[in-house]
DNA sequence: ACGATATTTCAACAAATTTGGAAATATGGA
DNA sequence: TCCATATTTCCAAATTTGTTGAAATATCGT
């Protein structure tokens, strides 16, 4: 997953509405939710969520299947795993592993490090 | 972590420019870098770089020290690793575990689902 | 104290996002 | 075929975000 990727799906979450719609269909997996059916239950106008909706869609976070004049949507749990592991990897120096494992925070971890360790300012 | 700290997270990871400042930081971990050199790095604006280092702070996504005249930024890892975990409790019907060791997405997993496993629509 | 540097705050503006209503498209049922 | 329903697309308005330069604040070195 690249960094632009990895935008477009924090861009969806980065909205309360949108956020809503993901855990909504993440909560209905595997069967996923109907359009309609979304906008009732988060109580958003057609016209709105579908703008969303279409959003989330081209981020490749949802999945959609007509089924006659329904369209019913369906969270991909697959990229969501992608994201997870891109957040993971990029979360202690770009050195993958690690960083779930203990508090990074506290301590200081001295070869964890990258390439630039220190940065001098001050011309 | 709650879905309004997450969504400011989220927020501040849906912009490129703050995206690169996050990563700019992990990977300058522990040291952390100081605003200006920040901004020579990314080739933004001081005023501009300001503003976003603000959002980020807010959010607690950054960590913020003071050395004389300088502004020592650090990146949070710790609430990074509260996101992750927002995202992996979130990837699978709200259910923790699972989701990362299997490929959800192409089965079915019937169990799988929450208390509202079909939407009926249609009046 | 004074001048230089680091960073922020402020205000104005440009740009992007979000919203909701009306109309368009398409499917299903009689 | 005709009508009702589901969803989207289009459009204009409202809101939010991001950028810029100038001024303010604070700290350092002399």
């Amino acid at each position: 997953m690249d960094e632009k990727a990895a935008v477009a799906v924090f861009e969806c979450l980065s909205s309360g509405v949108r956020l809503g719609v993901f855990r909504l269909l993440v909560k209905a997996e595997p069967v996923g939710i109907v359009a309609g059916d979304i906008a009732t239950a988060l109580d958003i106008a057609p016209s709105s969520l579908s703008f969303h909706l279409r959003t989330m869609t081209q981020a490749g976070l949802l999945r959609v299947e007509q089924e006659g004049r329904f369209l019913r949507y369906r969270a991909n749990l697959a990229l969501m795993t992608e994201v997870v592991g891109f957040l993971t990897e990029n979360c202690c120096s770009g050195v993958s592993g690690g960083c779930r494992d203990a508090d990074l925070l506290s301590g200081g971890i001295p070869g964890c490090g990258s390439s630039n360790p220190v940065q001098e300012s001050e011309a």
